[in-house]
DNA sequence: AGCCGTATCAGCCAAATGGATGAGAGACCC
DNA sequence: GGGTCTCTCATCCATTTGGCTGATACGGCT
């Protein structure tokens, strides 16, 4: 068996050294090299080509982890990236595996999954932890509940906190067209006020 | 110099394992062990009356960092205790240091400023990391935006998404009242609408 | 005793929000 | 061509929320 290099990606360098260390008990993988930001990754994986990038979503400054990984599938070289992170957002998710992300694991996962994770990314497996996927399967089972793009990009301003005055003036519709918009946003997310419409986006996006 | 007995907790395995790696490079200080949740940290303080706790607030499940802080200072033993954390959020800043804590760092800081904080710890130093100094400064400032008690109630239970109504028999209040405290939460806030305010507060609360 | 902060409540009025219903335009699919 | 989805807008009406003013009560501090 050969060994699968590996490039880590992480805006912490004690996560970074954590997997590291972790990864190096393993004799067929070896991390290759370590970045702090989606910029130092691309050049990390232009310069190394690895087989697998562990990546979290959450960096710092700059480029985000979604992007990264969009940037990283556009060298089209031929990593199996996968997403190493604390949450597991239902956007998160989605963004991430639509940008082309091979897996899903939560920080918390066991040294194995993580193992299995990797191995299985070069071999174009897919993996996810169990609450990874349960949340992916439960959107594909409720289309009715996904929100479409307008009512999305709607619902982020509402949690910034805009009145539906505000919101028409920013997406240049009108008020009734928002209130229009915010009915269908209750009724997918199940709530009847703004306020819990905002509190559940929130908390679904990704923070617990 | 005497060496240094660290004991770390964190819930996940890779930051402890990181941890371990970053601190394993200095010879004046030594990781006795580490604990992966609150019950965990508090059996091995006991056990190994280490000198310095270094600790994650949030913790997957059962006793939280704020809590597992304050059963550690019940033990009076002389523990030092540095928060370990993610973010840099108001409310669990507060709470930490009200809880106990020496130190205040994130999980961002460079290597040396945590060499320096469990070394100044031990000392009776208080090491904070700079934007949470910065906040903890701001509050001080400005005692005026400090929330009442009652006020805090209501705004933890506003980010559920509840009504004013709903808030009134929560607390076993009349909607008159739930209103006044609202607009002096508001104010304090500095916003105009429950939304902005749920935004903020939950913002504020912690994620980001 | 007097002052201040906190918590409680009331009433009034303007503005924002939510619910129901209907409807037109463009895109896409079969 | 017909059906479905999405986005757009409108009207009407009930409810909720926000702003203002003023009031009582309790506890702590000076």
């Amino acid at each position: 068996m050969s060994t699968i290099s590996v490039l880590l990606v992480d805006d912490h360098l004690v996560v970074r050294s954590g997997l590291r260390a972790l990864l190096g008990t393993q004799p067929d993988i070896d991390v290759v090299a370590d970045a702090g930001s989606g910029e130092e990754a691309l050049e990390l994986v232009r310069e190394l080509s690895p087989g697998v990038v562990v990546m979290d979503l959450a960096m710092g400054d700059g480029m985000d982890g979604i992007e990264a990984i969009r940037r990283i599938r556009g060298l089209n070289s031929r990593q199996a990236i996968l997403v190493f992170t604390t949450y597991d957002s239902d956007a998160d998710i989605v963004r991430a595996v639509d940008a082309g992300a091979m897996g899903y694991l939560l920080k918390d996962a066991a040294p194995e999954e993580i193992f299995a994770a990797i191995r299985g990314a070069v071999q174009g497996r897919s993996v996810m932890s169990p609450p990874v996927a349960s949340r992916l399967f439960q959107q594909l089972r409720n289309p009715d509940e996904i929100l479409t793009p307008r009512e999305a990009e709607l619902l982020s301003l509402l949690t910034q906190g805009l009145s539906n005055r505000e919101l028409g003036q920013r997406l240049f519709i009108s008020e009734a067209t928002v209130k229009t918009h915010l009915a269908h946003i209750y009724s997918k997310l199940g709530v009847e006020t703004r306020a819990a419409a905002i509190a559940t986006a929130i908390r679904r996006e990704g923070m617990r």
